[in-house]
DNA sequence: TGACAAGTGTTGCCTAGGCAATTAAAGTCA
DNA sequence: TGACTTTAATTGCCTAGGCAACACTTGTCA
């Protein structure tokens, strides 16, 4: 049972201020938290948007599927597909045809792939934590409770179109 | 005086959970917004990376550069020549060189511009109202505080390196 | 069985950004 | 003045994602 959402009334079309837009401090943010990542994860041979998939192939128990590593990280197929090909270069993970339903690619973690990925969470918390600074908790679950408000909005939003 | 920031302590290592994290839930919501935008603004043929450039030149009065831009945008100046290529391509924009400064190139609004511009206001007005939705302005003002103070640290954070 | 639909992976072409090298112009200073 | 530094813009090469077309399988159903 969908609720009906009446949009806010905070924004206006005069006087649209950037530093005003949760969206503009969003992004901000967003790009803080992708740069400390990235600076990070290279001297580890990867970037922000790699470990994704790696780490998918380790908690499903060392490989998956192309199409199943795309929905997972929400990304077209294709960019998954190149993606892939940038790791496989890499000698992080390998491809393999499967049997079963030849249809499907298994994607699985090499050696060097599980070793890379180790130090990983690791990194990830501490840098989630260093732009926490100074939250108490009882703050960091409020922003937790407006974001995933917002990521519900969000997907109703595009379910309706 | 920058005031020392001691990192949070709410992510570890190990279980770092994706719903639970705030960097996955502000990518969502990211997602979600300039997905809506793009939608929107595809009718007046821009994209949400394309209205920056097109915003600044017009409250700038008619007129900016390209390092300027790049600067407002926080961009790479090479990746904004290439977006203004796209724009002037779609003659939205014109270059002029400076009798000035030979060094730089001006970059005005065309008429065109103007025109695609004017409701570029509203359709992020209501992208980022029908987003938060069920938002109280107590809440609102909340989460705007939240994210300037995480781009604040995320600021400190670059600095020192 | 055979047509058809649906799922899987790849590729081409597009926008988009980062880094580094290059060229040209302007400013600085001994 | 001449050497040096800085700034401005562009370009090449890289990662990265979206959309559409394609080929190949698999499942479904008349």
């Amino acid at each position: 049972m969908p609720r009906i959402s009446i949009p806010a009334d905070f924004y206006r079309p005069s006087a649209y201020c950037a530093e005003e837009s949760v969206g503009y401090l969003m992004k901000r943010v967003q790009m803080s938290i992708v740069y400390q990542a990235d600076k990070r994860l290279a001297e580890h041979g990867l970037t922000s948007a790699q470990w994704g998939p790696l780490m998918r192939m380790k908690i499903a128990g060392g490989g998956s599927t192309v199409a199943e590593l795309a929905r997972w990280m929400q990304v077209d197929a294709g960019a998954m597909t190149r993606l892939l090909d940038r790791l496989e270069k890499k000698g992080l993970c390998k491809r393999v045809r499967s049997t079963e339903d030849r249809r499907v690619v298994r994607v699985e973690l090499t050696r060097k792939g599980e070793t890379a990925m180790a130090e990983v969470p690791a990194v990830l918390a501490e840098v989630m934590n260093a732009h926490l600074a100074g939250f108490s908790k009882t703050e960091w679950n409020a922003l937790k409770t407006y974001l995933q408000r917002m990521v519900e909005t969000g997907d109703a939003l595009r379910e309706k179109g």
